[in-house]
DNA sequence: ACCCGAGGTCTATTCCAGTAGACTACAGGA
DNA sequence: TCCTGTAGTCTACTGGAATAGACCTCGGGT
């Protein structure tokens, strides 16, 4: 249940898959390798791990994922604001806009992603 | 500059100071051991790294905080919101709402906090 | 028959957040 | 003079995240 948090190393490894998926685990190697600078068997080490938590799938080396990138998404920003805010969503935005300034257009477009989720 | 950023027990320990400063060292030791569950020592060796880098101050065994609880918030949220969120705000709200529903009075209360940040 | 790349496992090592134990110094009462 | 409480330091252990090296197997090409 909890072990869907995912740490910082498996975040950026989840990326790469969300980006690419289903991806060949080689081609995985690879993109690891540019992109984060892993070797072989680091990818092969978290991409088993993050398999056994039922995150990601390795089937015949065709690697797809289980939790999706907005499950992730939702899940650490649920995260956030329970543990620093509370809960409060608006105690988080209150916190985060500080003496930051919207612009009409920015306040708009948050503004009907609030509506929209009414009800 | 980045050493304001708070690991998960500084944080709550910070909480304590927050809600209580200026507060004695040896009462804080008392609120941590009850509040946290830590020893005398332990309150004083995070306190001393706290210390140093900027974010409480220890004068004579009075407590007081330099970084103050909303900017660790702001900081905090701030983080969030870069790290996965690529600093787009509308996409974090996107993601926190999700399948979750606001009632009339909660949107009122968002879009309340959006205006006021306007321009 | 042998080599090589694909696809993987298993076991370390390193680093650091979190936590604590043992010790020191000093001031004020009995 | 000794004890006790306050105030604090310094060193050390532990667990787990992050990363990698050495090794294994198997199928296809030469």
């Amino acid at each position: 249940m909890d072990s869907h948090k995912l740490y910082d190393a498996e975040y950026r490894f989840c990326s790469l898959v969300w980006d690419s998926e289903p991806v060949n685990s080689t081609e995985l190697v690879r993109l690891a390798a540019d992109q984060l600078g892993w070797k072989k068997s680091t990818t092969y080490t978290v991409l088993k791990k993050l398999c056994e938590r039922g995150i990601l799938q390795n089937d015949n080396a065709i690697v797809t994922a289980l939790v999706k990138r907005e499950d992730a998404e939702r899940y650490e920003s649920t995260i956030v604001v329970e543990k620093t805010f509370g809960g409060s969503l608006p105690r988080f935005l209150t916190a985060f806009l500080g003496e930051r300034k919207l612009t009409d257009q920015e306040a708009e477009e948050l503004k009907k992603i609030i509506e929209e989720a009414k009800q």
